[in-house]
RNA sequence: GGGCCGCUAGCUCAAUCGGCAGAGCAAUUGACUCUUAAUCAAUCGGUUCCGAGUUCGAGUCUCGGGCGGCUCACCA
């Protein structure tokens, strides 16, 4: 038998032993008066009152007669001392019994020890939920990241930081809706489960309604009904919920993510180049109290205006090659090849663009910068550009050499609408799985005409991940998705 | 999916060239009424991820499998 179980086994044994002597190990209610924090900040005034506190044992410390402990709840921890003389033999060694994990409710008065820590003097204690299972080491912590993903709880217990990063997560979210709505934004919930799924080029998860009987798939964006919001009068709208694709696991991908999209009438890609910059500011200010992050390292200023350049000069000051010289898939799969860059010689000339970016010029967008105006073959749901209409008004965002933002003034003509869709399904029967799909219903609702509106796409694992400086995505996700475990 | 690396006590980690599988914390017992990584003494705890193989002998070498991390491809 295990160590594990033979521990268990014994607190099983406390557990029966309780409950013999009448003691409920699980009751139902505790009042407590104070968080941790607040009875250690408001020392000053409660010195030598009572309190009742409540959390988890995380340490102890018996020595003889009088016992030392910390209890940790969702503020903090303070210090309890338990003394004999003042509990009595029968409830002091009761005390003595409790196991680090224990979950127990303290009454007693405030005084500071001779080492000055703000500490509570025992006067009574009450079991609030028995543990049966040992907490994760107390100096290393948990490192093993397999068993803190899987155990998240764990991971939260024993490592701070675990628990801020997910903290700053809230706040972000919460400052990005409180941005959204301060600019007349109403927030809305589209369909997760959609009889058609498009707004991304990626591949769906499919699932079955039995009442129905018929696939529905877990959408990819929320593009397309949100865009069906603004054909029906609704001039600002934005959506924060998950999305599902079906594609590789990796340090900047889960197959289910958070985003956040917004549709304003009246408005295009230059507009929300302009949303952007000062959502991001504004966010920074609401969780750090300041316009500047830090991530790998490198402090940057979100402060508007960001850098602003089109993706062909970018390209340009990155590889030296100006796209605009290569006019079909032919030369300019050449002249990079000529410049000795690895690539599938099979892609298009619109996908050779796309993979020069996120090869050359991706990495350097470290400063918050814009990259404007894309090829429309990556682009089936973004307006042409009136001069160059093999471009599109389109940008992203990026902050530390990761992409944050996706934009673009969005595509209201239902008949060029219908080319380009039909232009991806000629892509889809070559090959491309996460090219478009036909949706007929969402060009209908374009043909009943939808005003001039800018759009926008932001990844919040990512933005997370830039704004609590980590290097993978899974840290940002309270549960990542991980392979299952085969049962023997 | 490909490549590289990892998996040893509940947790964090050792183990020389292939030669008795160890430490700290946790746990158990005892001492201890201001400790805080409490201290001191003693004790318990192992399918070395799983399965084969080579060998007198495998945590260590070989093969297959599982899970994880990184990376490449694809994507946000």
């Amino acid at each position: 038998m295990a160590e594990g179980d033979d521990l268990r086994q014994m607190r099983l044994a406390k557990l029966e032993k309780l409950r013999s002597e009448g003691i409920d190990p699980y009751p139902k209610d505790y009042h407590r008066t104070h968080l941790t924090a607040q009875a250690i900040q408001q020392f000053d005034e409660l010195a030598g009152e009572d309190v009742r506190i409540a959390g988890r044992i995380v340490s102890m410390r018996i020595l003889g007669k009088a016992t030392f402990a910390h209890i940790a709840d969702g503020s903090g921890r303070i210090q309890i001392y338990a003394r004999k003389d003042v509990l009595g033999e029968e409830q002091y060694d009761d005390f003595r019994t409790l196991d680090i994990g224990d979950f127990i409710g303290v009454s007693g008065s405030l005084f500071r020890t001779k080492a000055g820590e703000i500490t509570i003097e025992t006067k009574g204690y009450t079991l609030l939920a028995k543990s049966l299972r040992p907490l994760p080491e107390k100096w290393h912590g948990l490192v093993d990241v397999e068993k803190r993903y899987r155990q998240r709880y764990l991971d939260l217990i024993a490592n701070p930081d675990v628990r801020k990063i997910f903290e700053v997560r809230s706040a972000v979210i919460e400052a990005m809706r409180t941005f959204m709505r301060e600019r007349g934004f109403i927030e809305v919930e589209t369909p997760a489960l959609q009889p058609l799924y498009g707004g991304a080029a990626a591949r769906p998860f499919e699932t079955y309604h039995q009442a129905l009987d018929r696939t529905l798939y877990l959408r990819i964006a929320t593009e397309l009904y949100l865009k069906r919001l603004i054909v029906g009068g609704f001039e600002k709208v934005f959506e924060i919920g998950k999305n599902f694709r079906n594609e590789g696991i990796s340090i900047k991908h889960n197959p289910e993510f958070t985003a956040m999209e917004s549709y304003e009438a009246y408005a295009d890609y230059i507009d929300v180049m302009e949303m952007v910059e000062q959502m991001m500011a504004f966010m920074a200010r609401m969780v750090f109290g300041k316009e500047e992050i830090t991530y790998k390292g490198q402090t940057m200023r979100l402060t508007p205006p960001w850098r602003r350049i089109t993706m062909r000069q970018a390209i340009i000051e990155a590889t030296g090659i100006d796209f605009r010289q290569y006019p079909d898939q032919q030369t300019l799969s050449a002249k990079m090849a000529e410049a000795g860059m690895k690539f599938d010689p099979a892609l298009s000339r619109a996908k050779l663009i796309d993979h020069m970016v996120s090869t050359y010029v991706e990495p350097k967008l470290i400063e918050p910068t814009f990259v404007m105006d894309f090829p429309v073959e990556v682009s089936p749901l973004a307006k042409r550009k009136t001069d160059e209409p093999d471009l599109v008004e389109r940008f992203e965002g990026y902050i530390g050499g990761m992409e944050i933002a996706n934009a673009f003034t969005e595509l209201n003509d239902p008949i060029d609408q219908r080319e380009r869709f039909v232009k991806q399904l000629e892509e889809r029967a070559a090959g491309d799985e996460e090219a478009h799909v036909m949706d007929e219903d969402y060009v209908i609702a374009l043909e009943h005409g939808m005003p001039p509106t800018g759009g926008l796409g932001i990844g919040i694992d990512r933005l997370v991940m830039v704004f609590t400086d980590q290097q993978s995505i899974r840290e940002v996700i309270l549960f990542p998705q991980l392979r299952t475990r085969r049962e023997e």
